[in-house]
DNA sequence: TCAAAAGTGTTGACTTTACACCCATGA
DNA sequence: TCATGGGTGTAAAGTCAACACTTTTGA
């Protein structure tokens, strides 16, 4: 890592490094939901004074002894009571003056969360769902993370079956098209949705139908196999 | 950042942060270059007791007042003496023991570089090219993110212009075809790769021939506009 | 004149899109 | 019986893959 010729150990690089040791590393989650039709965020009031009225992300200091990915978990379990959730990791944000406190570099994380699960308990009176059609001014950067996490959800949901997180165990296929829509912001037509997502052999038909629908039922499906955490 | 409902200041955060500063960040980057129809990487002979023999890609600790993008940009133009070239944020590798020396959070970044380019100077004569085909066993975690970099790559040659930073300004499309399988590995059909590429709308024909070829010469072209830094 | 690669089009397979009618259910 | 969405197929357009012959150049 240097130019000098000088052969090195790893305990003396330990020790020219310490000067470095002043950059604190961050995660911060971005924990996308879906209800009413919407694709929603999980924020909580930012408890910075320099920020005070504003929401954001949900973050946290990663610890000396943890991994990036054990962070992200931790944070999620923390305020959403769930485990057992996927995670991915999107984009590392490092600009100079993103926190007001010092230098923090954070690593972003996205996460799918079904917000009827019956797990989910917010344990945080100031965390709420937003719709993401109706977002104010988030604290520090986050916005520009929310940004990207969207953009890498929006690459993927059609490669993989990421999207059934969101969702509740049993749903229709009229669920499923009007949650693809919500999150590419498209309008698909009925017929080419089915044809190109039972193509796809994600789906175990249940052979039970939608209860209490004001109209004619449609059958349920459940996935068959969900993209899970790989910690 | 954490559940107690006293508002901190900026101040005060910064003050209790201080337990964390001790996680280093770096940025490896991942440089790419190709000769001989290959694909190749940038490595430096490891300068650490515990990989000594090892090669070990580019990368250097973030300084405090630095950007993560400049850091990177620094690290390159160090190596090579190029500076205007295409570098992207792949991914970060926060492992608890990648690093011998203690706790480093990486931040890789990939770089696609003209190693014909009359810029380019090797700044450190343990720095050589390596043929991706042929790589011994590198130092830490270096073989993981140099996959994750070629996977990244190969996502993205499709869809944007990237590999003509590989290439000098004038070449012909049997070069770029070459490229494209050395990047792709794979055999791609002559008048099919022609027909799609044109369709990109991605060159200008130079009306020049390839000069000093063994057979009938092809047409040059230049790529109508290169991805460049962001910085 | 030979070897090597340049240049060039068509066909069939497949994928994608657009589009409309009858059916089952609850109110 | 009405309103609502469920369930279904086909044709046209577009994209992709396979494939062969003639031309130009240098040796």
């Amino acid at each position: 890592m240097s130019d000098t010729s000088i052969i090195r150990t790893a305990e003396s690089e330990r020790i020219s490094h310490i000067d470095y040791f002043n950059i604190a590393i961050s995660v911060d989650c971005v924990i996308f939901g879906y209800e009413e039709k919407e694709l929603k965020v999980l924020l909580i009031k930012s408890d910075l004074k320099e920020f005070s009225g504003l929401w954001s992300l949900l973050g946290d200091l990663v610890r000396p002894q943890e991994d990036l990915d054990a962070a992200s978990y931790r944070i999620l379990k923390e305020r959403t009571g769930l485990d057992n959730v996927y995670l991915e990791q999107v984009h590392t944000f490092g600009a100079l003056n993103r926190h007001p406190s010092g230098r923090v570099i954070s690593v972003a994380y996205y996460s799918l969360v079904d917000i009827s699960h019956h797990q989910l308990r917010l344990t945080h009176n100031e965390l709420h769902w937003h719709k993401l059609s109706d977002l104010n001014e988030l604290a520090f950067d986050h916005q520009l993370i929310l940004n990207k996490c969207l953009e890498r959800i929006r690459e993927q949901v059609t490669e993989k079956p990421l999207v059934f997180n969101l969702l509740p165990e049993k749903f229709s296929l009229r669920q499923l098209q009007e949650l693809y829509q919500a999150i590419l912001d498209v309008k698909l037509d009925r017929r080419n949705f089915r044809k190109k997502i039972m193509l796809k052999d994600w789906l175990t038909d249940l052979n039970e139908m939608e209860p209490d629908v004001p109209h004619r039922p449609g059958k349920l499906y459940k996935v068959k196999k969900i993209l899970k955490p790989r910690i």
